[in-house]
DNA sequence: TATGCTAACTTGCGAATTGCAAGCATCGAG
DNA sequence: CTCGATGCTTGCAATTCGCAAGTTAGCATA
């Protein structure tokens, strides 16, 4: 648990990885997010991911040059626990909704 | 997902959930877990989880006078947030071991 | 009554982290 | 060769954190 949360156990971590299951790959879909991340925090958070092999940068997905990110089998497996979360927002909190379906499942 | 990391998006008050899982009820022994939590931290989450409702404060449980803390059913529904986590550390962290059994199930 | 002990907080303060804005650097299009 | 878009990095004020040191309250012993 607690080393888990040393990975994933802050603010936007989590929601960086959620944008990453509904199909997001490159920095400025993250950052189109509506929650609105900082720059600097989510270029720190990319990074700190990849040191802990839970995203992948992959050189050059389609014709552009900028890199891409990509969950590994690790990230992958983190899907348990975003789904465990969602549910428990959507029947506690209040007006809460989700867009249910990956872009890319 | 984003309101359920409103309520406990942070290093700190997961923490306090699993032990409140484990059985703890009372301050010195949410002090005394492995990690441990400054007693101004802890004082906040707790805080923080009364108003979130996620925990309730019960006047007096023994003997003592002194406040005991437990779940709601709401902190209750967090249990396979916690599981999950739980399950993904022990799969993918190395040199991570759980206590499975909770002292009060 | 004085003295000590423990539990449960609160306060102060330096250090780290955040959020916002602005500033590079690179690339392809025009 | 300028332009806009993309992907970061930098600077800085403000919040938050972690540690240590009080503070308060209820027994307990003497």
């Amino acid at each position: 648990m607690a080393c888990s949360l040393d990975v994933f156990g802050d603010r936007w971590t989590l929601l960086v990885v959620r944008d990453l299951v509904m199909g997001a790959e490159r920095f400025k879909e993250f950052t189109a997010s509506p929650e609105g991340i900082p720059t600097n925090v989510l270029a720190d958070r990319l990074q700190r991911l990849q040191h802990h092999g839970v995203i992948e940068q992959v050189p050059a997905a389609d014709g552009t040059r900028h890199p891409a990110y990509r969950l590994t089998a690790k990230g992958k497996a983190l899907h348990p626990v975003l789904a465990a979360m969602r549910d428990w927002g959507l029947a506690w909190e209040k007006g809460t909704r989700a867009m249910l379906k990956p872009k890319r499942p």
